[in-house]
DNA sequence: CACAAGTTTCAATAATTATTGAAACTTGTG
DNA sequence: CACAAGTTTCAATAATTATTGAAACTTGTG
């Protein structure tokens, strides 16, 4: 007797709504929030351009909440317009290359957090102090060393965006 | 005629509050809770080790914000215990070699998030189709770039844990 | 075993963050 | 220049997440 898997499969639809779904809690645990995560991933599995209408259609989210996510994106980097001709309404397009994806995600994120967290750094290591207080060079040292591994993961960082 | 700098310069206590700050804000935007940074900041510059009762003084937080807080920072392998022989409270110290706080970093966020997508991207990969339907190629290729992504990355992280 | 000195839990609440949706805006066309 | 077909903005609200604080629990000691 040959066992056959009795579990309905999965259609092609639920899955890429798995996928959506899983990419948006994914999303979250990053800081960032679970509807752009998802627009993003409707975009990645759609061979074809979206519309505003069809993400808020597919997505089940408002039209300003579509406009604010596709504009995110876009600043990103992770999405691209598509005009055509004779048409008014606008399509978005993802990135496809993964390389190219993790390329935008770290800069972004390098710009945001990492070169404002040097910036900190920086401006708090110039504090001037009494070397002979162990309290103040504790203190000190710390910083310095934080700093230095903000400066490792700038370069390392900066050498995965090639 | 020197130029002085008539900015009254930083206390070393003035310093200190502004790097839990600034830490604070850098782990909210990346999706730990402020209180946690803070905790966690509060602990890295502190030479001696503190109490549930000092982390609530200082931070102005509830005794089960800091409870919690602490248990959490323990389970990353951020803070240890440190007991003293005939006294009840807990006291905390933090890991200072930034060298392993970035590797108990990386592990946890690995285990909880990269770990957790990779059994879903393999859960959906294992999606059984008509390989003649173009939608269908399309998926399952976005799918098989992302696990790739995935992959390379755990080994990258992986590497950078020693 | 009662008490003191702590820690943990968790339901209620506060604070924060994301989302809606209607009004304002933009732009191309007859 | 009026209108149609879209997009954007942003105050109000909903949803989510973090925090409090009091009660329950734990553990060592006289």
């Amino acid at each position: 007797m040959q066992p056959t898997d009795n579990s309905p499969a999965l259609t092609l639809a639920e899955a890429k709504a798995q996928f959506i779904h899983t990419w948006g809690v994914s999303g979250a645990s990053w800081g960032v929030s679970k509807t752009l995560a998802q627009v993003h991933a409707l975009l990645l599995v759609s061979p074809a351009a979206l519309s505003t209408e069809d993400l808020m259609e597919q997505l089940t989210i408002s039209r300003g909440n579509a406009s604010m996510t596709v504009r995110e994106l876009l600043d990103w980097g992770l999405i691209y317009k598509e005009l055509r001709p004779g048409e008014r309404r606008e399509y978005f397009i993802a990135e496809k290359d993964m390389l190219q994806v993790t390329r935008c995600i770290i800069r972004a994120r390098k710009r945001r957090e990492l070169d404002q967290m040097k910036r900190s750094l920086d401006q708090l290591a110039a504090l001037p102090g009494d070397a002979a207080d162990a309290d103040y060079r504790a203190f000190h040292s710390a910083l310095t060393d934080i700093q230095q591994l903000a400066t490792v993961s700038d370069k390392l960082l900066t050498r995965l965006m090639q």
